[in-house]
DNA sequence: TATTGTTATACTCTATAACTATA
DNA sequence: TATAGTTATAGAGTATAACAATA
């Protein structure tokens, strides 16, 4: 039998991703950031409605009412892909959507009564995943954690800036 | 004239995400994470390799030689994924594939000289992607960020445990 | 001609299922 | 029968382009 074994063993102790990926923080954030999102998605599983009928409905209740250009560019999505969104949220009564009197090419959007009730329902869920997900880290490191990716947020995306902290 | 304006001026004074979002750990997550990644998406373009590719060589690196099996479990990818992400890379000569004598079913995989050169050259891309979307902190921070997500990571799969605190 | 919303198309990712060859 | 790898397929997600109505 030679020195090189011919039939390596095959060693079964490597369950997780390489060092390299571990120390990088891009790595860390992207696959965090997935697992962030799977989780949400699971968690809005069976509500007939997504992460992006959320992200709506909640400006919607901030801002009252919205052209969906407006909508589109606040929440940083295409204005095609907006639309059956908009549609879903229209057909389940969250929304209504009104053209604007002064630019007839312009649709306003609104929240109905029964989108204001939805969001709460969201919300709900939406606390629950964060609660969830953060658990493993006390009220100090959540919001160093949160402070530390709105800084990274604001610096690469203009849309996270103004709202000054908290 | 009206008391409920008949026309509204519509405020254009709106370019972020609703608050409801912005105070969101896992939303913050979500969209850092998302930026991340395409961030390292638009740094490795021209090299015909992706993050999939890196992540592999990486493991190989560190690892000498591996099942395909045995890389998908590590890396948390599909194994029919893999295969012709595999089919790529052996193509440009980085890897190499050939039957387990013990187990004919088996296919080790192995880093090629050329692989480990290619490995060298992503790592520098990695590296700058990181020092760069890092940029807006200092590095006690970097530190701080990286081991809170690496806790949330370890917490919520199995595969971010073992190599324990760099 | 430019802009708003809409529709249609295509392309990437990912997940699933079926197939083969070995065990 | 079960497992490793492979192939094929379908679905979600996203990006792009063309279109109609209005400005």
């Amino acid at each position: 039998m030679s020195v090189q074994s011919s039939q390596p063993p095959i060693k079964p102790r490597r369950p997780g991703p390489p060092k390299a990926l571990l120390t990088s923080g891009s790595h860390l954030l992207k696959k965090v950031g997935h697992m962030a999102k799977e989780r949400l998605i699971s968690a809005l599983e069976g509500t007939g409605l997504s992460s992006y009928h959320y992200a709506i409905l909640s400006l919607l209740n901030e801002e009252s009412c919205e052209t969906q250009g407006m909508i589109a560019d606040a929440l940083g999505l295409d204005r095609s892909h907006l639309v059956g969104v908009l549609d879903e949220l229209e057909e389940q009564g969250l929304v209504q959507r009104r053209r604007d009197q002064n630019d007839r090419r312009r649709q306003l959007v609104r929240l109905t009564p029964a989108g204001k009730e939805a969001l709460k329902g969201l919300r709900t869920i939406a606390k629950r995943v964060d609660d969830e997900f953060f658990e493993p880290l006390d009220a100090a490191e959540r919001e160093t954690l949160k402070e530390l990716l709105a800084r990274l947020a604001a610096h690469h995306d203009a849309g996270y800036r103004s709202t000054s902290g908290s």
